[in-house]
DNA sequence: CCTAAACTTAAACACATGGTTAAATATGAT
DNA sequence: ATCATATTTAACCATGTGTTTAAGTTTAGG
């Protein structure tokens, strides 16, 4: 299995496991945006927003650039391939077991 | 895009954030184990690991056969996909986002 | 019935999280 | 200089997290 960067991994599925989060990344997709547009949906304070963003920029899923007083916040999509890159060698290490007689012979039900 | 239950997306993520679950889930695919062998790995308690797979129960990934004294944890495969499938939408509503003209426009680099 | 083994539950602790409101900062416009 | 706008920082709060040690609980075996 390839080595992956535990505390990359942590700071990713952490951002990844808040909704309110999920939903900005995938508002990211469109284009940059600044922090007023990307509040908008949400029923939630200005700072709430502002400390997502942090959590999202920490995880380097997202960078920023100033322009005058508005703050552009856009997609850093690479970081989230680690994550699902992960979770892809996880799936395909399952199966492979899975599919070996050790494993077959293993999980023989003792009981029902 | 498909509509996913937030609430399983939270859990499924989170229990992703911590490095001695996902250690847990890998070692799982193994086969099924003990809650003994399941924490001898692992430099911590056994009341540690017993609430790490408290969390893995609660959000579906794993579930639990009790045999004597012993309790066996087995994989849930099936709700790991749901977070696999997630980010596999959520990159590709990234990726035709990112070839569309519009994106393309409201992307062009304003400064540098 | 007693004991050992395999867990779980309880209680405690330090620290992180996700939210709030209010105040500070930076920049552009008048 | 003043003001409004966009955003962050600070201070606070309730709740959640990851861990520990100590005390149950459940079950198998002498």
């Amino acid at each position: 299995m390839v080595k992956y960067d535990d505390e990359l991994l942590d700071d990713v599925f952490h951002v990844l496991s808040d909704p309110t989060r999920r939903e900005i990344l995938k508002q990211l997709g469109v284009g940059e945006m600044t922090v007023m547009n990307l509040a908008k949906p949400f029923d939630m304070s200005l700072p709430a927003i502002s400390k997502h963003l942090k959590v999202l920029e920490k995880a380097g899923l997202v960078s920023v650039r100033k322009e005058g007083t508005f703050r552009y916040y856009g997609l850093n999509p690479k970081t989230v391939d680690s994550a699902f890159e992960w979770l892809m060698e996880l799936r395909n290490f399952w199966t492979t077991q899975l599919t070996s007689l050790e494993h077959f012979l293993d999980n023989q039900p003792k009981e029902k």
